[in-house]
Formats: C-alpha cells, sequence, structure tokens
DNA sequence: CCCTGATTCGC
DNA sequence: GCGAATCAGG
C-alpha cells in the first residue's frame, strides 16, 4: 500500500478528527501504526494536542546485539510484499454487528451504566481485543460497543462471554449463587 | 498487561 | 519517503 492522495486526505481528516494512530491504521488497512505516525510526522502534522514539544533525549542507537540485525532481516522481508496483514477490523465489526443484535439486547441494559464513557467503542475503535457486545439500539445514534478489553481473538469480554456463551437458565443459577 | 505518540535509521 | 524497532509514558 502507498500513501496515495486518497489515503493521505483521509489521514489528514481522521487525525485532525482525533482519532489515534492505531485507529487510523486499521481505517485505512494496510499500514501499522507505525506508520501512520510516520506519516504524521513527515506531514508535519503532529503535536496535535501537544502545546510544545518538549525535546526529547536523542537516543544515538538503540542498539543492544546481534539478534537485532536478524530481526530487521525478517522485518523487511514482510514488509516486502505482505498484504496478508491483519487488518480484518471492518470485516469482524461487521460480522458481530449483525449477530448478537437480535439476541441480547435487553440484558445489556444494566451493562450501559458499567462501561465507562471513555471505553465505549465505536465501530472504528473495535480491534482484535476490544469487547464487540452491541448496547443499545444499532438504528439510533446512541448506540455503541462495550469496548472493554478482551481476550485476542474473542469478541467479548469475560462478562459478557458470560450472556454470549451460557444459557439462560445457567445465567440465572449464576446469578443466584453470586447472590447467595 | 493494554495502550498512546515520538524518534531513529536502514532501506 | 517509508515504516519497523524502539523509546517513553498513561
Amino acid at each position: 500500500m502507498s500513501w496515495t492522495s486518497e489515503r493521505v486526505d483521509l489521514l489528514k481528516k481522521l487525525w485532525t478528527d482525533g482519532l489515534s494512530a492505531s485507529q487510523i491504521a486499521a481505517e485505512l488497512g494496510g499500514v501499522t501504526r507505525n506508520a501512520v505516525i510516520g506519516k504524521v510526522h513527515r506531514l508535519g502534522l503532529s503535536g496535535r494536542a501537544k502545546a510544545a514539544a518538549p525535546a526529547q533525549k536523542p537516543r544515538s542507537k538503540p542498539a543492544k546485539g546481534g539478534a537485532e540485525e536478524a530481526a530487521q532481516a525478517a522485518t523487511q522481508q514482510q514488509g516486502g510484499s505482505a498484504p496478508s496483514a491483519p487488518q480484518t477490523i471492518g470485516a469482524t465489526a461487521l460480522k458481530v454487528e449483525a449477530a448478537p443484535v437480535a439476541a441480547p439486547a435487553p440484558q445489556a441494559k444494566p451493562v450501559a451504566e458499567l462501561v465507562p464513557i471513555a471505553k465505549r467503542a465505536t465501530i472504528l475503535t473495535l480491534t482484535e481485543r476490544t469487547c464487540k457486545w452491541p448496547i443499545g439500539d444499532p438504528t439510533k445514534e446512541d448506540f455503541y460497543f462495550c469496548g472493554h478489553p478482551s481476550n485476542p481473538g474473542v469478541p467479548y469480554c469475560t462478562y459478557h462471554c458470560r450472556i454470549a456463551y451460557q444459557p439462560a437458565s445457567d445465567r440465572r443459577r449464576d446469578r443466584n449463587v453470586a447472590n447467595g
């Protein structure tokens, strides 16, 4: 993937909107957050909300040992022509958007209060390790995803995994156990 | 641990 | 110019 003018425009827009580099990378696809940050710097867009750049220590060389060279070699092979990157954010999000909406909306209700606003996820901020439990009406504006941390590859946080993967009877029993 | 942006430097 | 590796921090 190269930085076409379209992609640069989108980068500028999203960066200005305050999205994080990793979020922008996921949105663009085919680039890492490092690439995004590097581009942001080259474009001179950095220092979004920072007033002053407090002159960090110049690192002459991060060298540590021979292992580093091997790591770099491997890196370059990967970068050569491997679009098989894990950038499946969009697909994953869309999938889960359709699935659980039908069933669990009522049970998610009390959870809304448990999810701090800052942690709430939009479809753009979901990653492989954020909880994709939908909260609210997907047709309304206040719809969002749980966004709590989840294990990599697991669509929900532990709390929502319980709801999603246990039969209703088990859940009821669990509550009784917890209460008594 | 998760994440964030910043920097260096080989390519 | 690009971006992985790394640093520094929340």
